[in-house]
DNA sequence: TCACAAACCTAACGTTTGTTAGACTTACCA
DNA sequence: TGGTAAGTCTAACAAACGTTAGGTTTGTGA
């Protein structure tokens, strides 16, 4: 929403890019804004001319990110009926979101201790939305009998638990495409340990 | 070790003590060592005394936090053959683990960013230690043929991953007993979110 | 050419922080 | 009773931090 087209970025775009970088290195509280100002090639207090405070800059990219996640999964499981296929998208779309962003993903993941009260209180309900259309789509499945989950919130959560935090471990130079840790992850979330081994085929 | 019997506990494992609660509650580099200290029921600079410095003290309950997963992790799973066992009792004990000591395992797998590089590494040593465990109980299993893991490291990954993250939402208040979320959880790693529907039961 | 606003810089302020040195207190043993 | 060591306190230091005020540059439109 903020560059049309083929503009370069904004100085603003810049400072928030390097801040989701700078603060996925050393964490909010390390990162100090003269190095986020070095960083995006500008002076000191400069930043204060974009933003109103150092907390402001993480809100920022923690607010985006997660209206970035609530739309990007609308959107990709509005046409989907089967609740198979519909978690299966989701899923995916968690993964791939996460691996294309992940500084700002895991800075969202990880600094929410840092927020205000009043900014951490809009994330946690964002987060907690998010949260509730994959449970939604667990309840639906297991209703439908396509799906056997015993607790679905808390499902739910460990679904997104273990996606959430790929990028923390994730390499682009490693072994692995994304491809194969989409498939690897989708294929665990829905056969678990135990897999296709000895049961019928079902998907 | 550090307390034998029923000993009152000692000034330096009460100041670890409400370290990890403070550390968890703010984060480490959000809290001072001036309420540390209070918290305590000591004066400043005390600290001192018993710790060379604030990263030391956060050293100090990772490292101790990691001994503990691995020590109790080797003995909850060493008499056991079967695969599907060992990791029965190996998940069953990590989950406990992480919820009967929230603090510190919060801080341990949260806090890592803050740590020196020596530090550091060291913990990220024991961690893969901890992880090799994992994964190998899954390597035997797909061998035999009684588990069906397409990559057995990035299974284990997601599953201490998404048991790990119990202590983030976890409410002893709530709803749910420690039993229920074991139970739970240990379904949903087996299973995955197809659950036993439509399947032939083989355990 | 001038005016004006946006963008940036410089220099500093006040506060907080980890850390330290040295003095003081307490408990125990010879 | 005196000495010694462990434990604690007090007071301060130097560095780093977020933030601010006011000046300077740059670009644009009339």
């Amino acid at each position: 929403m903020e560059a049309k087209a083929e503009t370069r970025p904004s100085r603003k775009g810049i400072i928030l890019q390097e801040a989701a970088r700078l603060f996925r290195e050393k964490g909010y509280r390390a990162s100090t804004l003269r190095e986020l100002a070095r960083r995006s090639g500008v002076k000191g207090g400069s930043i204060y001319y974009h933003f109103a405070s150092k907390q402001e800059i993480l809100y920022r990219i923690m607010d985006e990110t997660m209206n970035n996640l609530l739309q990007g999964l609308e959107h990709e499981i509005r046409e989907e009926q089967d609740p198979v296929h519909r978690l299966n998208r989701g899923i995916e779309f968690h993964i791939r979101y996460h691996l294309e962003n992940q500084d700002e993903t895991h800075v969202a993941d990880t600094e929410l201790i840092n927020l205000g009260d009043d900014h951490r209180r809009r994330i946690v309900g964002k987060r907690a939305e998010y949260e509730r259309t994959f449970s939604g789509i667990l309840e639906e499945g297991t209703r439908e009998g396509v799906m056997g989950v015993g607790n679905t919130k808390l499902a739910s959560i460990a679904v997104l638990q273990m996606c959430t935090g790929i990028p923390y471990w994730f390499n682009e130079e490693g072994p692995l495409s994304v491809d194969e840790v989409v498939a690897q992850y989708i294929d665990f979330v829905f056969w678990g340990v135990l897999g296709r081994a000895g049961r019928r085929e079902s998907i």
